[in-house]
DNA sequence: CTTTATGCAAACGATTTGCAATCCT
DNA sequence: AGGATTGCAAATCGTTTGCATAAAG
């Protein structure tokens, strides 16, 4: 089953076999939620799924509970855009792991873009084509260090 | 006045000139979290701080204001390494501001390390050499788009 | 029917804010 | 003295958890 990270509008029998073959069960909320990440043009928060759901007939826990879920079952990422909360987007289902992008956010009306490059010495030139100016980044890495493996 | 952002032990008149030159009161918390600073190997959360000092002997929220009031004038940079808060170091206050540096942060052991380099194609040869592994990085771009600037 | 998911309310950690008391300059 | 700073308590926001009910397989 492929998918990409945004912008696939995976249909409801995509969204059904990607839940099946994942083991997870095929509710209201948790279709809702992949049906909503993969016709959405940018990650989207926990709080941005809630209210895209609508308040009333969800439950911001359980929206929580949901994306925990997928994430370890491989299903969505969560990325950090120097928010003060995370936003998730759907990961490429792909046979090859190697899709690898990027995003740049505007600090001043919020609008992410997206960077489908991943060769380093590409990216200042990807970006300054997007016509972003001011340009701060955060590079941070998190790994197993030697003391721990 | 020269300060490095991690592991400068600053001196006591190193500090209150820093303070003086940027128009910043010189108080026991100012000068402590500067200290602090200036002498920690990794960059450091407000409650760390709050910690260091003392919970008997500060609170928390001071912590904070003196955080917000150190960024606004530039002394500090608030640092995101994938946790669910902040970490804070110095700025370099040297008279060019090309000095730009990353971290690696294992995953287990919640280890910091850092990476003095900045060019971007080195970046995995550098991190390699520290012994870590399974890396995994947050790379994102913020900046100001052409419908804003 | 047995497991899993959801709603609801309460809890929590990080961060912010209002206000009165206190410290700089 | 008069504005800036701090402590304290309460508030906020994002996120998590316990528990009882409801839905899935």
């Amino acid at each position: 089953m492929k998918t990409k990270c945004c912008d696939t509008h995976l249909n409801e029998n995509e969204i059904k076999d990607l839940l099946v073959e994942n083991g997870i069960s095929r509710t209201k909320i948790k279709t809702q939620i992949i049906d909503l990440l993969s016709k959405s043009k940018k990650p989207l928060s926990a709080n941005e799924l809630y209210q895209k759901i609508g308040a009333s007939s969800c439950n911001i826990s359980s929206v929580f509970r949901t994306l925990t879920q997928f994430q370890e079952k491989g299903l969505i990422r969560e990325i950090n855009l120097g928010e003060d909360f995370f936003r998730f987007e759907l990961i490429n289902q792909q046979e090859n792991d190697d899709h690898h992008h990027h995003h740049v956010r505007c600090r001043d009306c919020g609008d992410i873009k997206f960077i489908e490059q991943c060769d380093l010495s590409l990216f200042e030139k990807v970006i300054s084509k997007l016509g972003f100016k001011n340009m701060e980044h955060y590079l941070e890495f998190t790994g197993i260090c030697s003391k721990c493996s």
